[in-house]
RNA sequence: GUGGAUGUAGCUUAGUUGGUUAAAGCGCCAGUUUGUGGCACUGGAGACCGUGGGUUCGAGUCCCAUCUUCCACCCCA
């Protein structure tokens, strides 16, 4: 296939076929948000280079090697998002949103941008939806953000997470904790495997990670990030346990959970899926309480996840989930000839601003075709128009399901249709209580 | 970035030790006489066999390269 008619590596159409997944679970997230009290915000698709350096970190992988990077022709240095987090951080400074009530609650959805390898569950396009709690410090706002995650993954009909959660501290028992850790590391150095063995200075933490059952056994006995808070973060993370507890959250605390991201401190949370490959984690978030002072604001206390939503769509589609459908046309009209057509025209603008769903033949088909179109589009009634109707003014309302034919003046034809398409709905329903 | 697998019509696939106009099912379109979809029947459109080289008288079939897709590592949502 030419490159002109291909998609780039890694992004994915969304076709109409399949939408209707896409809009059932967005609503569900705002809508679950919005009993949380946290509203919509929408910021750029590309920030300044400078944004997610210095939020998201300038050693991580995610800056280093997987950005969308360029100049634009004013030369400066653009990346399209890769995350969305430090785009909502600019914003919310930038319009002085730290100057309302605290706390801000946000939420947002949108495409972010990794030049990684694809695989399953990791495109190099993709969705997420996530949350913002800025300026919110108590332990409660740990659970509640932790709690809304839950709701959305619920509401949305996700089964089967578990939710893992992880307190790494402040930088100060971070740095205790590091050093800890290569100590314990370094007496082991040769029986790591090598790519842990280049970790070991960089990035210590990730060695827990490790699939490799050497390192797995090494990390059995490694020194354990909990043993090292300091005591205001070992309260505060027993506080948040509490308050979960007390929201009937379940939860394990997983002390290998490391974020990748720099900015965050204390709290950390995944909630994994085994129905989805290696790319297990669906919703990933926790604490970034230095954030706001490094990107130039006042000290903030501030917390917030991201889901990325193919992976639940993932999920979904491993579950066999239906969502719902809904009703792509109340009515079709089939027109035959050009006086029906230009009648046809009318009744569907009439109809439509009625807020039916109406279609009609825009192709000069015969009867035959426009009536298979309209099974096949599964419009609810067809309404056959041709010479006979226009002179009587009346025609045959035909419910697609039954078969069943009704007549009908061609006047006040939206009530007619109303009341048609809610006895069957009605007739659909008592159906379903009889089988059940 | 590293590794493994893959690539024939919109979809799912067949294609014999390389040999004439690349096949089928589904889907799509149109018909099966006069104005009503789902079933059946008939017909039609649709593939430069991922792309570019090479071997050969001759390649969808063999070789090389490249790209895509899939899966894993890495990393993350």
């Amino acid at each position: 296939m030419a490159e002109i008619n291909r998609a780039v590596k890694g992004t994915n159409d969304i076709l109409p076929s399949d939408v209707y997944k896409w809009q059932f679970v967005e609503n569900k997230m705002l809508e679950t948000a919005a009993l949380f009290g946290f509203s919509e915000i929408r910021v750029p698709v590309f920030e300044h280079t400078e944004v997610f350096k210095r939020s998201v970190g300038d050693t991580t992988d995610v800056v280093q090697k997987e950005m969308y990077t360029f100049d634009d022709k004013g030369g400066r240095s653009i990346t399209l998002r890769p995350e969305l987090t430090a785009g909502v951080v600019r914003s919310v400074l930038e319009n002085g949103l730290t100057n309302g009530p605290l706390p801000l609650k946000v939420c947002y959805i949108g495409g972010c941008y990794r030049y990684e390898k694809p695989q399953a569950g990791r495109l190099r396009e993709f969705h997420q939806f996530g949350v913002e709690c800025v300026g919110a410090a108590a332990p409660s706002a740990d659970a509640e953000v932790i709690a809304l995650a839950k709701q959305v993954l619920d509401n949305i009909g996700i089964q089967k997470v578990s939710l893992e959660i992880n307190s790494i501290g402040c930088p100060e028992c971070r740095k205790k904790y590091q050093e800890a850790l290569k100590e314990y590391f370094r007496k082991n150095i040769d029986t790591l495997c090598a790519t842990c063995r280049d970790r070991l200075e960089r990035n210590p933490m990730r060695i827990l990670d490790c699939k490799s059952p050497v390192c797995k056994g090494l990390c059995e006995n490694a020194p354990v990030i909990i043993d090292y808070l300091c005591e205001d973060c070992e309260n505060h993370f027993k506080e948040v346990k509490k308050h979960l507890d007390s929201a009937e959250i379940k939860y394990t605390v997983n002390p290998k959970i490391v974020r990748g991201l720099d900015y965050y401190t204390r709290t950390v949370f995944e909630f994994v899926s085994g129905d989805i490959g290696a790319q297990s984690t669906v919703c990933g978030g926790g604490r970034y309480d230095g954030l706001i002072a490094q990107m130039g604001g006042q000290p903030t206390a501030s917390l917030g996840f991201a889901m990325g939503i193919e992976r639940l769509m993932m999920v979904l589609e491993a579950q066999k989930t239906e969502l719902p459908k809904r009703a792509g046309c109340d009515l079709y009209i089939a027109a035959m000839g050009n006086n029906a057509s230009l009648k046809a025209t009318a009744l569907c603008n009439d109809l439509r601003t009625d807020g039916f769903k109406v279609q009609t033949d825009i192709c000069n088909k015969g009867l035959k075709a426009q009536m298979k179109y309209a099974d096949k589009i599964g419009a609810g009634f067809t309404l056959v128009l041709g010479d006979n109707e226009l002179e009587s003014n009346k025609a045959n309302l035909k419910n697609m399901q039954t078969g069943e034919l009704c007549e009908v003046t061609l006047d006040n034809l939206a009530d007619q249709l109303f009341s048609a398409i809610n006895k069957n709905a009605l007739e659909n329903l008592a159906d379903s209580i009889i089988k059940e």
